[in-house]
DNA sequence: GCCGTTTTCGGCCCGACTGTTTTCAGTCG
């Protein structure tokens, strides 16, 4: 078992943590956290990449790191982390992650009460000796307390994009009925679309913002209202759902709106942009010394800075920043761009609804076209069609074709990969259809080159124009197989195939990294529903934007070509 | 520890809220 990059990003942020507990430089301990965090969204295998001078042209990754990277690869391990490992209980990173508590507590809770781990937090809170500490007192040792009670160590759930968007938008229309409000935004990573979600932000101007948190207090779902100022207030909902409400005036609602959307590291490297040009940069607006040059709308705050309006999914510092200024950012893809749908079930297979109501349903969506694709029979699936039964559903599908007017049935299937690379149907059986979607719904836990050379064998296979959700992953429950992408975008690059994009909630597979990796390879990709009913249609809205994330233009995506142009490109796969 | 249309050295984003404070450090986003 190889290094993999979340192992180096993890290795960093335990660095980061240890060095914070003893006190470093803060600025060192940045750097290895901005590091981590830059190797964890790094789409190819550290691994993979030749040595120490690839690793530098990293962002954040210096001669240093890089040599780091290097040894922890070469070696399985790293000195500097044993070290600290040695000079720091390792247990005391778990401290960190409780409120109120920073590397400065927790260095003082280490040194005068010998507290190495939560168990030991406990032990001292139980006996009364916390709150006698300086800048400890009887609050923080209360917060403490319930928090080491509720709280299972190392559990920072996330919810996938979906679910936190359906608690956004109820208490979005909640605080715009509050008296005096005139406006309410959604800000944060909901509103960055990424894929899973740690906290709710939301963005208002109002007239008094504690008579707002006032209101905020009795929503019916709130759990409690733990801080709460002039300006800003933070509660956490009943299903633990962490929510931040601000309030600024009309002339620095833009830069807020900015400012709480993020990312982090995108605000960060565009104050820096500003401070480079002796402005400054905040949520109340873009200043030279008192005066403010911007503030109001998002485009003035970025046009006086020189650089052309960056759609909240790009704002990852991911390069988006550089692009602006050199006018070279790309124009996303739109919901309204897609013409069809490649990926969608019918009650024929482990759909709920019937082709017809697919078809209706796909109309209404203002599609041209949907490619029907069941799951052909393979044990384990349940109703998967054979031969015999993709041959009436053929039958019926040329039938309907004939009655429709300006839409497009394609005939297709999702295809099983079996455990070898095989693949569930015959080649006769392929050759007849429209569109092959392939896929993996078992044998999760193959090592990687098993796993890779499986899907190769697949993607060689002819008649084969999807992969379909290529890593796996289902978001909160299971992580992505282990495969080599980059040898898979190879193949699917070689034979002019294409990827998916799957847009159910707790797929969004391709991530944004893969997405962008393959766009700039120049691989197509597929944004599709993957619908199991006529309501889920609308997956493809999630589809699009994680496409976005991944800097997806019109002209990567297969799907918003005709029928007649998708067929005419899979023909010569 | 990284990085460079102010710099290879000297910077490193900026502000709100809390609690223990008697004027501010620590934490958080």
């Amino acid at each position: 078992m190889g290094i993999h990059n979340a192992d180096v990003a993890d290795a960093f942020d335990e660095i980061g943590d240890l060095l914070a507990i003893e006190g470093e430089n803060p600025f060192r301990i940045r750097a290895y956290r901005r590091a981590a965090r830059s190797v964890r969204a790094l789409p190819k295998p550290l691994a993979e990449m030749r040595g120490a001078e690839d690793y530098a042209a990293i962002p954040g990754i210096g001669e240093d790191l890089a040599g780091k990277i290097a040894e922890l690869i070469r070696t399985g391990h790293l000195e500097t982390l044993e070290r600290l490992r040695r000079e720091v209980p390792p247990q005391t990173r778990e401290l960190l992650a409780l409120p109120g508590l920073g590397p400065v507590r927790v260095r003082a809770l280490m040194k005068e009460l010998a507290v190495k781990s939560r168990a030991d937090l406990s032990d001292a809170l139980a006996a009364g000796r916390v709150a006698t500490l300086p800048r400890f007192g009887a609050g923080l040792e209360a917060r403490l307390k319930e928090a080491l009670a509720r709280s299972e160590p190392g559990t920072t759930r996330r919810l996938p994009l979906a679910v936190a968007a359906q608690y956004a938008g109820p208490l979005r229309e909640y605080l715009a009925s509050v008296p005096g409000v005139s406006r309410v935004e959604i800000a944060g990573s909901v509103r960055r679309g990424r894929d899973t979600v740690g906290d709710l932000d939301l963005l208002a101007s109002a007239a008094s913002g504690t008579q707002l948190f006032a209101a905020l207090k009795r929503y019916p779902d709130l759990r409690e209202l733990s801080a709460s100022g002039t300006t800003k207030a933070s509660a956490v909902l009943r299903n633990g759902l962490q929510v931040d409400v601000r309030v600024v005036a009309p002339q620095s609602f833009g830069a807020a709106l900015h400012y709480f959307t993020g990312s982090k590291e995108h605000n960060i490297r565009m104050r820096r942009l500003a401070q480079s040009r002796g402005l400054k940069l905040s949520e109340y607006g873009l200043f030279r010394g008192s005066r403010r040059l911007a503030g109001e709308s998002e485009e003035g705050l970025y046009r006086a800075l020189g650089l052309r309006f960056i759609p909240p999914e790009l704002r990852e510092d991911r390069g988006e920043i550089e692009a602006a200024g050199r006018d070279a950012l790309p124009t996303l893809i739109e919901r309204g761009d897609l013409k069809g749908d490649l990926h969608v079930h019918t009650n024929a297979s482990d759909g709920l609804d019937t082709l017809e109501r697919m078809v209706a349903a796909a109309q209404a969506q203002n599609l041209s076209y949907i490619a029907i694709t069941d799951h052909a029979k393979h044990l384990g699936i349940v109703h998967g069609l054979d031969a015999q039964r993709l041959a009436i559903q053929a039958e019926a599908i040329e039938a309907l074709n004939e009655r429709l007017r300006g839409f497009r049935i394609l005939k297709g299937a999702e295809v099983d990969i079996l455990e070898d690379g095989r693949l569930a149907l015959p080649d006769a059986v392929l050759e007849r259809l429209d569109v092959v979607v392939v896929a993996v719904h078992d044998h999760f836990g193959l090592s990687e080159a098993r796993q890779t050379s499986r899907l190769l064998r697949a993607l060689e296979r002819p008649f084969v124009s999807i992969l379909a959700h290529p890593s796996g992953r289902l978001i909160g429950e299971r992580e992505p197989y282990a495969f080599d992408f980059d040898k898979v975008l190879d193949a699917v690059s070689e034979r002019g195939g294409c990827l998916e994009v799957n847009g159910q909630p707790t797929r969004l597979d391709l991530d944004d990294g893969h997405i962008k990796a393959a766009v700039e390879r120049g691989v197509l990709l597929s944004v599709a529903s993957d619908a199991h009913s006529a309501d889920e249609l609308v997956n493809l809205d999630g589809a699009v934007r994680q496409a976005r994330r991944g800097w997806a233009r019109p002209r990567d995506v297969l799907n918003t070509r005709t029928h007649a142009g998708v067929r005419a490109l899979l023909r010569k796969r």
